[in-house]
DNA sequence: GGGAATAAAAGCGTATACAATGGAAGCTCG
DNA sequence: CGAGCTTCCATTGTATACGCTTTTATTCCC
């Protein structure tokens, strides 16, 4: 696995001066639970995939303790799924889960759009506008991986600027899910967001229409949602008895 | 601090006993976790009160490992703060916090008002009556603290009966991080919510009119936020410079 | 030969021990 | 007498060790 191709500085800082084991413990705890966090929503961790501590503890070069640490968090945000003798697995999220996540993503996202349009600077726009041009720069070159994340990445953005930092962490983890929900409903080469819906969508915010924006985000997240295939798979136990009784 | 009036049973619990160890961990943390969460909700446990990990661990019977669990799991939800080398305090609410809290509150639990006015059974309006009966009791009674928390707990459950887990979840938050608020900026005296005022919702409710459940949640926040008085406090670096330089 | 039971191994849950850091108090020097 | 520095203590951060549960593999019996 090429995991060192977005190492963290942090990671490359050679502890030369001072081995600070607490000192920079949590930096390195939260570069730790990014690297994760960005496994499992660039799809590097399947849903269903097995997070075993130990395992975790070897590879990062930490001991059990600040693993379990950062399993709680992203058990929390619901990433991954902690049984309680089982450990820890990438989460799977069911249909209706799905159907809950894009349903709030839809009041929240749009509800937050004519804010976003009145608050909106050209800074923010010229941000906006780079997001999306990488997004649709590695979506182009076939890196489905990193163009998800840049998608959850532009969604979070665009929430942050309407200035509530509540509802904004919300949708980064509505986000982080739906990119969950991507990898098992998703169909293969239809990706999430079309590439050119973000920049109409910047386009809009920046005449300062947030009503068009309210409804053109309203219309993204339903086509997003219509492209799954949600069908409710009964992987666990696969109902042998019915399946052969008939 | 008379906190054993409500110590749990199983604080008596000898800590010799080995048997189920691991079996009733898992609620025992629980447990624990709802007890801390309660006596921050409630105001037993007022913004600022630091939660150190040995004086909980002792109280609980447990140890440090499983308290900073719970800890982390509070923090998470920003009832407490964790400080990095000074440990954990009960969280003290910034003014912008708590707007952006109202905010996201009228958006989320107006907008869902309409969906619980559609799904809402004549089951649930008999619980939330009941709900909004003990909160009338515990306030005449003079309760505050067990008001305020059922005044939180109406409110989730009313989210809950939208159907919608993943926004019930974020309601159940905001409202206790508004009981965190009300700690700070709240008037003594002047209570959250008015005490008839939930049983006018339910009425709207139960004639299946969710537009006017949803006009009239969005006063009802609107009170309760206009009963705060927002005064930034600047304990934190009293801005000496300014202060004296006029 | 197949199924079930038992034993062994692997992995998680909890506690305890140790190390490091920040704060506070006391001491000394100006 | 006050301020700064140093030392000590209180408290958190991290690791490791141990016990328990679950799972899997092997063996025995039908």
């Amino acid at each position: 696995m090429t995991e060192h191709k977005q190492m963290p500085a942090a990671a490359g800082e050679r502890p030369k001066r001072r081995l600070g084991k607490n000192g920079d413990g949590a930096e390195r705890h939260d570069a730790i639970y990014r690297h994760i966090s960005d496994a499992i929503i660039e799809h590097r961790l399947k849903p269903g995939a097995r997070l075993r501590e130990d395992a975790l503890a070897e590879v990062f070069g930490v001991s059990r303790t600040g693993i379990r640490k950062i399993l709680q968090r992203l058990a929390l945000e619901q990433l991954v799924t902690l049984t309680p003798r089982r450990g820890a697995s990438v989460t799977r999220p069911t249909a209706d889960e799905a159907k809950d996540v894009f349903d709030a993503r839809q009041m929240v996202e749009c509800g937050l759009m004519p804010e976003v349009a009145r608050r909106v600077t050209a800074a923010d726009l010229r941000e906006l506008r780079d997001m999306a041009r990488r997004e649709r720069e590695a979506l182009r070159s076939g890196e489905q991986s990193v163009a998800i994340k840049l998608s959850a990445a532009f969604h979070e953005r665009l929430a942050r600027l309407s200035g509530n930092a509540t509802l904004a962490e919300f949708v980064g983890r509505l986000c982080s899910r739906s990119s969950l929900i991507l990898a098992v409903y998703g169909n293969t080469g239809h990706l999430g967001c079309e590439s050119h819906d973000h920049d109409d969508l910047i386009r809009f915010l920046e005449e300062g229409n947030g009503e068009r924006a309210k409804a053109f985000m309203s219309r993204h997240l339903k086509a997003i949602e219509a492209s799954l295939s949600i069908t409710e798979e009964e992987d666990e136990t696969p109902d042998l008895h019915q399946i052969f009784s008939g």
